[in-house]
DNA sequence: GTAGAATGAACGGCGGTTCAGTCAACGATC
DNA sequence: GATCGTTGACTGAACCGCCGTTCATTCTAC
């Protein structure tokens, strides 16, 4: 095992190889041909197929969240937070399409068969909308009593969907586009008295 | 192929299996045991395991796309429409949890792999509510200038992504609950001033 | 007696995983 | 510097269990 960053090349090839075919119509054999590595050299740095999945998205959140926390880490105000938040989750996905996929399909598999596993990198997510929507509420800037996990679901939601139209579409425009729409409709609402 | 209602039987123990263990991990055996009939007899009825599933998907959502059409027809107010599908999109879920279950996961899957098969019975969906929201910026309710295409996805999305917290967690709470809230902040938004 | 539905054991191929063999790098020895 | 031995990563053909699918046979209703 000498090729410290062989398990990366692996991973990486398993993000594009599992986006292009879904991971249950992968083959560990196309896996290793993407990577242009024999089939049983990955069993060298994993265990089963499923750990390739389970470390690729442990991984990819992990290093996710610890940017968004960056990103928002330097402004003081609650909404301005947000709107960096969606405008960062679009271009990430926008940039990464093939990961995109993944996470986006096998997010909800993964909620399921590996629940220990993943749940702790997803909730940590959660946790940062979570958070800066409750800062938003003590300055007085959201609502006081706004439910914050509903409403954290629902930016997350939304978010998510729109993304997941993008990568699964045609991809016809660019998904960046829709991020000030879209915090503007979570902060302002769609309501005409609501501006 | 006498029995007519045999197909029903079939379709209805694959949602209970499939929302057990997800469809790539529920055998044709399962699912035939489920409904007390022979693995063989399952092949007098579907072509292909592939077939269950797209048969159930898309019957289940054009009930479902039936249903709210149904709901909303005698309503006149845009955003008392909205409310309603908001509820009944719940009551739909808290009745039909391993329905739910399906649908939520396979659905992703499903826009990659029966593209054709699936793509018309989800967008029926997204078409209704995109109704609504022109309705409503028709009437002055909503912004004029609301974009209609990532509302829709958007109310789509948050409320998806209720049901699917919901529906793999603990469900130590009454999903109908959200309802109201959910449609609060999309329709009046979250921010203090958009009461 | 017959038709046709239902059965379930058996088939076949697919694919995750293994492992005996190959190869490359490196140190030791001359 | 050439030769050899050793180590351990790498290979990929083969293995083997699994499961979707089939079909010869059995059952049932009329």
């Amino acid at each position: 095992m000498r090729d410290p960053d062989k398990p990366q090349q692996i991973i990486d090839a398993a993000i594009r190889v599992f986006a292009r075919n879904g991971y249950y119509n992968s083959r560990v054999s196309d896996v290793a041909r993407e990577a242009g590595i024999a089939a049983g050299t990955i069993y060298l740095y994993f265990k089963t197929k499923d750990e390739i999945l389970v470390t690729l998205f442990r991984e990819k959140m992990t290093e996710w969240v610890a940017l968004v926390r960056d990103a928002i880490a330097g402004e003081a105000d609650p909404l301005e937070k947000i709107r960096r938040i969606v405008a960062l989750h679009f271009k990430m996905i926008e940039e990464h399409p093939a990961l995109a996929e993944v996470l986006q399909v096998e997010l909800r598999q993964g909620h399921k068969f590996f629940r220990g596993a993943s749940a702790q990198e997803v909730s940590a997510y959660f946790d940062v909308i979570a958070d800066v929507l409750r800062e938003g509420v003590l300055a007085g800037r959201l609502r006081k009593e706004l439910p914050v996990k509903v409403a954290t679901k629902m930016l997350f939601g939304a978010m998510d969907q729109l993304a997941t139209s993008w990568v699964l579409g045609s991809r016809g425009y660019r998904l960046s586009e829709a991020a000030e729409p879209v915090a503007t409709i979570f902060l302002k609402g769609v309501c005409a008295d609501g501006v």
